[in-house]
DNA sequence: GGATGTGAAGTAGTTCACAGCC
DNA sequence: GGCTGTGAACTACTTCACATCC
């Protein structure tokens, strides 16, 4: 739905395919930074921790980018990667909350890449608003709300609905919620979680039972990362608690 | 591999059933939290974002833990999911890299709880140093490491691979890494990798292409965050750059 | 009656194996 | 020769449908 790209748009993505497109893309901007011009789907394996024929066809849905017998050429394999993850589109992502974690994520030269760029920070904390971080200064959450498409929660929990609220009453189209609570949104917005503690129990529930990488296997399971929820009927309520 | 639990060992679960325990953990104990004593599937179902069929398919991989026409009691539930992902279980946690995201975490009521202990804080960083956060004296990284299960990578890419090593060398068996960085580790060792970008990038995709939770549906992909690497044969270098 | 637990069916994703092309 | 791209086989996961038991 919605407005759709230029031209050829792609037979739609699996979704494990797309957790995978930006780690394919990490690694290839790595070789171009190193000054390379070619990959193949083995190296490519390797370094993500998939096999190569999963490379393959991961790439094999972006359109036929590759040339036989000679790998994929690092400049039109991050061209396309990055246009079907809409790296060409500008958005504006707004964030909520500048406590530790949310200075973390816009202090990271990680996080605020391809495509997105930091409109505005939100705190309820007279001593933190005002104050200058990441270029830009904290305002008020209690007062108007910029235009953006991402809105980041990095409030307490007991907070994190009514920040919801207030960002898709501002027009906010999706969320992204490190808060460990369950928000819900009207029909049409998108919600994704990121729970760090779930990530420590999945490593130790291998620790513990030897399952996963141990046995020596260099490739596993990869996926993304927190859930992905949104509207019901009336109210929003799929996710967790 | 390994000490194996005192009885019943479960058959083994599958990685989705994993990466959903948690999930229905923390909605379990939000229940009892307000004075519940039952839940059925559907209602997990509707809170996770997942299939009331999939919450019974992954909670009969813990054993018989429900009552036929009155669904599950909350303290069995919690208690078997407990012992599935090894809650039961203490494990010391290091943490370095005090920045901000490494002070997000530990200052966080919600990363180190169901066994996690943190045992000690490292950085290099003279005005960290001897700081106190959460209880725990900021040590030096140089000086000796404290043995502990799970070591949390928060520092940036170009020392993560150094980290690691001191890590390993000091006994740590999984590693949390919240670099961008790929790590080698020797085999035996789990790494699992949390990327920040790579989610607003999925969050990205869907909101761009309409697909995901967008056409109305409860319910949705879920999954692992991060990948899961570990070990080749020489040096493990599965993972992303 | 009502919700679990589970064979059976269906669907999605991965891996194999190799034809095709450079 | 080497590596891509892909039908075919396989494996994993989910969903259906219902027998089972409280």
């Amino acid at each position: 739905m919605g407005a759709v790209t230029t031209r050829l748009r792609a037979r739609k993505l699996s979704e494990p395919t797309i957790s995978r497109l930006p780690i394919y893309q990490r690694i290839v901007e790595g070789w171009i930074a190193r000054g390379q011009t070619r990959i193949d789907s083995r190296q490519i394996g390797e370094l993500a921790g998939v096999t190569a024929t999963t490379v393959r066809r991961d790439l094999a849905g972006l359109g036929t980018l590759g040339t036989r017998g000679a790998g994929y050429e690092l400049g039109v394999l991050s061209a396309r990667i990055a246009e079907a993850l809409g790296h060409d589109r500008h958005y504006g992502v707004v964030v909520v909350g500048l406590g530790n974690l949310g200075r973390a994520l816009v202090n990271s030269s990680n996080f605020l890449i391809r495509g997105a760029q930091l409109s505005a920070l939100y705190d309820n904390d007279p001593h933190v608003v005002g104050s200058e971080i990441a270029g830009h200064v904290v305002e008020p959450f209690d007062g108007p709300i910029a235009a953006a498409t991402v809105g980041v929660i990095c409030v307490p929990s007991a907070a994190a609905q009514a920040v919801a609220d207030r960002l898709v009453a501002a027009g906010i189209r999706g969320l992204l919620n490190f808060a460990p609570q369950v928000i819900s949104v009207p029909l049409g917005t998108a919600v994704h979680y990121v729970d760090f503690s779930i990530e420590l129990q999945i490593l130790m529930y291998h620790l513990n039972n030897g399952t996963g990488p141990l046995g020596g296997g260099v490739l596993h399971s990869l996926g993304i990362a927190a859930s992905n929820a949104s509207s019901m009927s009336k109210n929003a309520e799929a996710s967790w608690h």
